[in-house]
DNA sequence: CATATCTCAGAGAGACTGAAATAG
DNA sequence: CCTATTTCAGTCACTCTGAGATAT
């Protein structure tokens, strides 16, 4: 009746959650997210980072440069939370971050020689948090999931 | 450049997310999850309840009643959280709790019959945020998804 | 004495808001 | 004067931990 002491963090419960729910496509999404959030976040955290810094640092490597603003864009993350992200991440010296001479408001953010080496590093532990996320699926299965989400998530306009 | 004032809180960015991320399992879950949560609490919002309450009332309505050990186990509620849920439930007496004579150490929790017509209005709103979050995919997309949800969130042993 | 259940206080990440400071 | 960008302070829902109180 209690669940193990050795029991992973949180995680599964004994029983089953009520049939109601496990037919909600959001059940459903929260469960599967929440099953991924925590494997990455774990494979990030062997860095001393979490998902807001891979996302800014993954969104740096396709842009070069960007404002906070521009960064906040794509990762859709609030500037305000943005702001913190990136302190820290300068603080590791993993981004550089100047004031555009063009544009004196703006803060240009730049990935780092180290930035780069770290994100390759970054970029195998997430995949292999991905491979264990979608561990039941067979390999068609899993680009269906892609696409399918895909759909869901696309911008509608 | 700027997002419209007019858009609704949050969701959406102008920009595309990094192409890497699009792909990831894990970044598309979050992204789907995070829509499905926000129409699903705006839904509820308007009983003036969370998803949490909605989750425990859907379990009393499955198990009759329950402790709130069994309860937290069957929606994935960790103790101290489940305990202000069921306060809060009982506070507007959508819930009766008492202790059981048997193990007075348990708090024997069971739906109200206010308890139970609220619920009946919340599936309703809970469809419909359902109907809304699955609308770009056709009927047989949203099977498909759900059965592979399904795979991922089962539990492996 | 050991264990189970509930309760309480609080930490930590993530999402969001409002307002000030600075620059265009 | 009005707007854009960054920064700061703080709220809120959610997840989780540790410790105490009570009952078995």
């Amino acid at each position: 009746m209690t669940p193990s002491p050795s029991d992973p963090p949180s995680r599964r419960a004994d029983t089953r959650a009520p049939a109601k729910l496990q037919q909600l496509p959001s059940w459903l999404l929260s469960q599967a997210s929440a099953h991924g959030t925590r494997l990455v976040a774990e494979a990030l955290a062997t860095e001393g980072l979490r998902r807001s810094h891979y996302r800014v640092m993954s969104a740096l490597e396709e842009l070069e440069s960007a404002s906070q603003i521009e960064l906040g864009a794509h990762v859709w993350l609030d500037r305000s939370d943005l702001h913190g992200v990136v302190v820290e991440l300068e603080r590791r010296e993993l981004v550089v971050r100047e004031r555009d001479p063009i544009d004196r408001r703006r803060n240009v953010v730049t990935l780092s020689a180290g930035g780069r080496t770290t994100l390759a590093r970054l970029d195998a532990l997430v995949a292999t948090a991905q491979a264990q996320l979608v561990e039941p699926l067979s390999a068609p299965e899993r680009e269906q999931l892609i696409a399918l989400l895909g759909k869901l998530v696309e911008t509608p306009d």
